[in-house]
DNA sequence: TAACAAATCGTTCAAATCGTCCAAATCGTC
DNA sequence: GACGATTTGGACGATTTGAACGATTTGTTA
């Protein structure tokens, strides 16, 4: 992996929960390989830090610290990264997908990348195993279940640093509809993007929608359509939706894969993306979030 | 956050009201898990004292002192609560009932106390309100996606303390099924017995579950049933999936509204439960955790 | 290149924890 | 109630730990 990630002592210390003159002591008692710099600063390999640490029993508090978190941009692979979920959701292995999932927090890697690089490449490759009979509905349920953990864990981590009076956004899956995965990646996505996101789940009525857009004023709505069962009855209570909507200034987004081009073409809509990162766009340039400079030495921590 | 996690035996032995050599002892028997500096000093994990309170009925003398946040008299009022979280729940402030439902878990209650005497009269308030038409049903919706969201915040929490092998549980919400949070329940509280529970999720076909029995080998199955439309093929399909359960020796858990008694008198069970403290009583049996020997002089034989 | 803030260095020293001992308290059984 | 087995917890010196200090190194910004 990152074969050449060294780590200080500061880092190891808050990861194992000791204090740092301690990890210094170790590494001078060869308890802990250590490179120096010339000026004498410790470097800890992390692979030798996380060997020792399963090797023996050594404290863990949290091993996520330890990883450096690559240099945003081009350095993740999200194609190898969407593989190896596609394998951990295959072989229902929680544990390992929750990690990749996670992991692309640290990465500096965008809910909306996630989303279209990396997690529906994965779900899509599974829902194509299904319908050619190698895997069952179970391993689609399972793989679902999985990614919706994850994804809340993002949601939390995220929600924690939440701050500021945010714009409200509805949204959901209309009624019939039973995928939530696309739902909070939707949630996931507009939080990221500073929205305070209000997501009713699967199986809403329409109804609920418009009593959601008088009560709760938001600024945005959003729909994920991922079948439509009857296009009439659909259009007829989702056209009503969109009017109220519309009448009082707010935009409406879609997606799914329910949405054929026949449908849309006879659909009004605000906006309409095959992708998270369409919607991520749209949400920011509604919202347009302040952004600040960091000063000093951003670097680990 | 979470900078907090490791606590000392000198701090545990105070919060139990026990003497800080019994601590040690408990450590070095493996009563209480711990990790090892490589000095020798002894780190607990937070959470590992917490679900041994938990689990056991261990002195609960003051929690405070394990860490600031933890509520100082060891009362918890569930009543009081559930009435909170109702509100909560109804005014659609998620920040709020996240902080109750996830300050259970630091209370030392068991998951399946929170189940039975938080949320579900909380919800059920939910739906009684809905019913009498006084909120509608997004209001419910938002209501079961902020206890979800707390839930998988809390299944998150437990799973973090990885541990060794667990029995595999398997489980979920039948075809036609859209219920969601009760599944969750019971996920969280076999996880906080010990197993390594698979939630295949809401909608799941009766088929899925079977091929789930060959190919997970679990040693437990859980159906949460909320509405039952067609009893006939509900039952056909059940008895099926019953059956090869039974023929592998896997015992068989239900519970859920949608469990009439008339519909209970004509199936088959292991066990069924109208709360999830009597599931997690019955997993508990299944796979009893190491527990102190008993006192006395050994029996004579 | 110079300036600056943040992180790390080495050192010292008080406090906490370790392992071990043994007496007192507690429990199950007779 | 008496007995024996077991658990508990205080005390001891030896060891480990971690916070504080000023001096130095490191990486970014101007």
């Amino acid at each position: 992996m990152d074969d050449l990630a060294y780590v200080s002592t500061a880092q190891v210390s808050r990861a194992l929960g000791v204090g740092v003159t301690t990890i210094k002591r170790w590494v001078d008692d060869g308890i802990l390989p250590a490179h120096r710099t010339p000026g004498g600063h410790r470097k800890l390999l992390l692979a030798d830090v996380l060997r020792l640490v399963r090797e023996n029993d050594f404290p863990q508090l949290d091993l996520a610290r330890l990883h450096p978190s690559l240099p945003s941009g081009s350095a993740v692979d999200e194609t190898k990264l969407s593989r190896d979920l596609y394998a951990a959701l295959r072989h229902g292995d929680g544990a390992a997908a929750r990690f990749l999932i996670e992991g692309t927090e640290r990465c500096g890697m965008r809910a909306a990348t996630l989303a279209d690089a990396v997690i529906a490449p994965a779900m899509h490759r599974i829902g194509v195993e299904w319908e050619q009979g190698r895997i069952d509905v179970m391993h689609e349920h399972r793989a679902t279940q999985i990614c919706l953990e994850s994804l809340y864990a993002l949601k939390s981590h995220l929600l924690s640093q939440a701050t500021q009076a945010r714009p409200v956004a509805v949204g959901g899956v209309p009624e019939g509809q039973l995928h939530a995965l696309a739902s909070q990646l939707v949630e996931l996505v507009l939080l990221e993007c500073g929205w305070s996101p209000v997501n009713l789940g699967p199986n809403t009525p329409f109804s609920s929608f418009r009593k959601a857009l008088t009560e709760l004023r938001p600024r945005l709505l959003w729909l994920s359509i991922h079948r439509v069962e009857e296009p009439t009855t659909f259009l007829a209570a989702y056209r009503e939706l969109y009017d109220e909507a519309h009448k009082s200034g707010i935009p409406v987004a879609i997606g799914g894969p329910g949405l054929t081009d026949d449908l849309r073409a006879v659909m009004p809509y605000t906006t309409y993306g095959d992708g998270m990162t369409h919607l991520a766009d749209f949400a920011s340039s509604l919202h347009p979030r302040p952004r600040r400079r960091p000063r000093g030495r951003p670097r680990g921590t």
